[in-house]
DNA sequence: GGACGGGTTAAGACCGCGTCTAAATCTGGA
DNA sequence: TCCAGATTTAGACGCGGTCTTAACCCGTCC
């Protein structure tokens, strides 16, 4: 995505686009892994040699709480960020610690209407093991 | 359970029941809620006022390693430990933070045999949301 | 009994992640 | 251009958890 898009996306959503901002937001929402703020600012840096930590958490936690971004806590410390924020399932390889996502097609959890004293507003499953050598 | 049939537990486990980890033990063992670490120490401290910080993690590491504890990390600051250590779910209250169980049978998923390429250790599902006001 | 030695504990230093604070800087409108 | 509000920065801070070091306990050997 663009640095122009990003900057409409942002606005769209009641952000102004700095340049920080649109540099922070253009990574993050491209990856297709599951990276730690501590990844982001790294990476950030590479085009935008100096952005401060408080920064790029700042940014994050704009991006999340507008819905754009996902956040994670699952084994390891220090949370995951996720731009995928339609529903999907997570895979924890436990050898290396790293996240996949899973389609939500790919698996069904049935019986959740049994839970009748509750409002569900989003559900995953999570799964851990390992990736197979032979397949990898 | 009492404080006999902890020190079994704990030398079955080749672990040596000194005063403190049988404290430590027979309370986060016992709890059907999924308390911090924090929670833990001040716990055990009303029965056995001066333990550690370092005690206290070391111990519940111990039972960690063991296979009699588990540990999550889903919301919030700080993970939780959990003494059922058999297969069940989770619901995560978005207003309290509380986590609390669902029994394994509840809940079925379906598909896993789409992931070919991994092997599967365990998995739950993670549901969030809230609870009904009229039905608590 | 007294010395030794391994395992356990206590207290506090330390570390990493994330947040907060105060000051500097930027931006856009009048 | 000037000003006010928003943004950014650097560093202090707080919290959860680990590590270090010394003290301690307890069984064994002399």
């Amino acid at each position: 995505m663009d640095e122009w898009k990003i900057a409409e996306l942002l606005r769209a959503n009641g952000i102004s686009p700095s340049a920080q901002r649109v540099a922070i937001a253009r990574y993050v929402l491209g990856v297709d892994t599951h990276p730690t703020a501590d990844q982001v600012m790294t990476e950030v840096r590479k085009r935008f040699p100096i952005v401060s930590r408080a920064t790029v958490y700042n940014t994050l936690n704009l991006l999340l709480n507008k819905g754009l971004l996902a956040h994670y806590n699952m084994g390891g410390p220090g949370g995951v960020f996720d731009p995928n924020v339609r529903g999907h399932h997570h895979f924890l390889d436990e050898e290396t610690g790293q996240l996949l996502d899973i389609s939500w097609d790919s698996l069904k959890v049935a019986g959740l209407e049994s839970l009748t004293d509750v409002e569900i507003s989003g559900y995953m499953v999570v799964i851990r093991g390992r990736r197979k050598k032979d397949a990898r």
